[in-house]
Parts: structure tokens; C-alpha cells; sequence
DNA sequence: GTAATTTGACAATCGTGGTTGTCAATTTAA
DNA sequence: TTAAATTGACAACCACGATTGTCAAATTAC
């Protein structure tokens, strides 16, 4: 049974191909296929794709695309995970090792990553903004928790802005609701930006979201 | 000849039914069209929606749908064209006999205006904001010159305050860019807000932006 | 070398919804 | 009353794209 074990195992795991493993060939493909899902629904819209075009951008054809994603929604859902687990990973690198005192400094560190991102792959940007809320119903709300958990981490680092303030809390303040105009303030600079071709430096881009920031931050606290 | 023209005329014009002439009856038609288009494009989704279900919704059949439009796209047009006249022309009425010189209280009320609106007809703002992005490319440039058009509303608005400042400008200000974080910011308060059942009176979530454009003229004049 | 596996190209099937067409019932004009 | 216009319901046709299936060429394991 045991001499037989490493067989069956080979056999699971299929044969090499091009030098390279069965598991690894279908990661491969799996990878070629959202990156051209990034490019293809990020350019011409989540509506527009077909199957057909998603497969020749990828270089591959239908049989592999079912392969890994059971329909173009499948493949969505991966791109746009694939979308927020990469500017999450970059935002957690950046705002780590940074002191807590430092609000100014931590803003402009995390502006930075979301507008360099965003010129990167615009159309990674239209992904995680439109398209994401055009799929189906259980995307949407996907996108407003991940929307949301951005709000949060802001309402967590303005806390003790507010809580120095002197005088008390501002009258009928939401922070929430704050947070999310902030949020959105981010987002159509971003849009705008990207629009002009993105040609304006990133500093710039993001010393002007500061001045947003700032002046809210100064009414809190002043 | 002349005594032949009514008849001409009555018959371009058609014959009256239940009381209505036939260009009344047409136009009836046309807008409960939109009027449907508007509550199922907004709720279900433009991509969702079907001439049928179109139809059923207006209480009209497929023969009156392409009696006003030509397809789904054209309808969608007319209910995006019917939402910004509504909301530019209520801007207009509460802003037109105002003070120039009371920037604060000209922002309270454009603020009034559009919350309200949001808050009457969410389908509305979900047409207005999301929807038309993923249309087609046409409609997508037509969003960005109407949201433009706030953007610029907004910078003239800004212009005397930047002007005013004693001390020059402030280094590498957009306005442009400036005034689309804001419009962005007060969308995405109004989205926040509709989530939540658009449960805060207007008042409320008007007072909150205002602090976001409070504390940018702010640092833009002091 | 040979049989089995993997790949690529593409045909075949199928469902959905847009658009057009038909026909009977209702209403009008005379 | 009667013919014409109008309406409503719905069938018929058609195009598009998703998904599955077929077959030959390339590659591997032995």
C-alpha cells in the first residue's frame, strides 16, 4: 500500500508539462487570468467582457478559463480581491512601523500608497470604484464593508484628535459620516487626476487631499 | 386648399382617445417611460433591466416603449437627463437670489437642495452617480462635464475667498482638483447617509459637510 | 517508440432578451 | 351603425454570448 502511495500522489497531482508542475501551470493561468480580468474589465467595463475576449487577453482558451472560475462574475470577485489585498498589504507596510503621534505624517504616508496605486493601474481604480457595484448584490455590499473598513481606520486615527479637543465634541458631528466625505474627497481627487492623464506628480496630488484633511483636522481641534 | 389643411392637420395630428389628444397621449407615455426607467434602473440596475420588465413597470406595452426610444440606452439617456435638469434647476431657484457676498450660507442651502433631492429619490442618485459610468463611453463623458459643471460652480464660488488672501497662494493649490475632493466628498456622505435609511434629518448631514467645507476656506483665506 | 496526458482551436448547443409582427377588443368620427 | 384608429396581449423571429463537447497536435512517462 505504501509502495504504491507516491503513485497515486504523482497521478493527483498530474504530470510535468514544459518543466513545470500541474499545480503550478494552473496557478499560472489562474494569474494570467485575473490580470487580464484587471485590464479588460477595468478598461472596457464588467458588461462588455466576454468570455471569449477575457480568454484571448489572457492568452488561453475557455476550457482554462473554466478551469480555475466557474463564470465572468467568479473571475471578478477574484480581481477585485486581488485589487483590495494588494493596496491593504502596501498600506499595512507603509503605516506599521510609524508613531502614533504623528497624524499629519500618517495621512500623508497612506495618501501617498492609495494615489501611486491608483496611477499605476487606473484601471484597477474604475474596478474597486464602479465596477465592483454593478456585478450583483453580494459585491456591493462587499465593496461598502471594504469601503467601510477605510472609514473606520480613519475614524480610529482622528479618536484621539477629537478627544484632545478642549472645549468638547463639536455640535452634531458624525464622525462617521465625516470620515466617509473624507473618504470620498480621496477617491474624486483621484478620479479627477486620473482624467488629466496623471501627469500632475503624486506629492502634489496628495499635498492637495492633505489640505482637506488638514482643515478638518484644525476645526476639530482648535 | 385651405379648406383641405384641417384635415391634414387633424390627421398628422391623430385622433383624440378618452378625452386626450394624441400628442398628449404620447407624451403621457414618454414619462411614465422615465418615470419607470428611473425606479428600475436605479433599484435593479441598468444592466438588470429589461424593455419588458421596462414596460410592465410603466404599465405600458413593448409597442410604446419603442414608440418614444429606440432601446434601453435611450430610455436610460432621457432618465438621466429628466434627474440633472430636476436637481440643476432647483440649484438655480434657491441660489439665483442670493447674496454674493454670503459664501457660508450659499453652500448651506446648494447643500439643502442636493441632500434633499438624494434623500426623495435614491434610485435617482444611484442613476445619477454609479449607473451612467457603465452605460456607455457617451454617457460616461457626459457624467464627468455634468459633475465638471459643479466643480466649476464650486470654483467660481471659491474664487473671490482665494483672492481675498493676504498673504498670496497657497503652494501648489488646485482648485480643480480641490473642488472635486469636495463634490466627492459631499456624494459620498450622501451615500453613507442613504445606507443608513437617510434615518439624520438633512439639517444634520448638511452641518457636517459644512464643516469639511468650512475647514478648507479656512486654510484657504486665514 | 508508444500510450497517456496536456494543450489549442473551434464547432455545437442552449438560453435569454431585444425587436418586430399579428390579431382581437376598445374607442372614435361620421 | 360602421369603418378607421388605437390599444393590449402576446407570439415569432433573431442575435449574441455562455457553456460544453470534439478532435488533432504537442509533450511526457516509461
Amino acid at each position: 500500500m505504501n509502495a504504491k502511495a507516491p503513485e497515486q500522489i504523482a497521478k493527483a497531482a498530474g504530470r510535468r508539462y514544459r518543466g513545470v508542475s500541474n499545480e503550478t501551470r494552473k496557478a499560472e493561468r489562474r494569474l494570467k487570468l485575473i490580470e487580464a480580468g484587471i485590464k479588460v474589465f477595468g478598461s472596457t467595463g464588467y458588461h462588455a467582457a466576454t468570455v471569449k475576449g477575457l480568454c484571448q487577453e489572457a492568452g488561453l482558451t475557455e476550457r482554462y478559463f473554466y478551469e480555475s472560475f466557474s463564470n465572468a462574475e467568479a473571475l471578478f470577485t477574484a480581481c477585485y480581491l486581488h485589487i483590495t489585498d494588494t493596496l491593504r498589504e502596501k498600506l499595512q507596510k507603509v503605516l506599521l512601523g510609524m508613531e502614533d503621534d504623528n497624524l499629519e505624517q500618517a495621512t500623508r504616508t497612506g495618501l501617498t500608497v492609495f494615489f501611486s496605486q491608483f496611477k499605476e493601474s487606473p484601471q484597477a481604480a474604475r474596478i474597486l470604484l464602479v465596477e465592483v457595484l454593478t456585478v450583483n448584490r453580494h459585491l456591493e455590499e462587499l465593496s461598502l464593508k471594504t469601503l467601510y473598513s477605510f472609514v473606520e481606520m480613519l475614524e480610529t486615527l482622528a479618536k484621539p484628535l477629537i478627544e484632545q479637543r478642549k472645549d468638547g465634541a463639536v455640535k452634531g458631528l458624525d464622525s462617521t459620516l465625516l470620515a466617509s466625505g473624507l473618504v470620498g474627497s480621496v477617491l474624486y481627487m483621484a478620479a479627477r487626476w486620473s482624467m488629466d492623464g496623471c501627469r500632475k506628480p503624486v506629492e502634489d496630488v496628495v499635498e492637495n487631499a492633505m489640505l482637506i484633511f488638514r482643515g478638518v483636522g484644525m476645526l476639530l481641534t482648535e
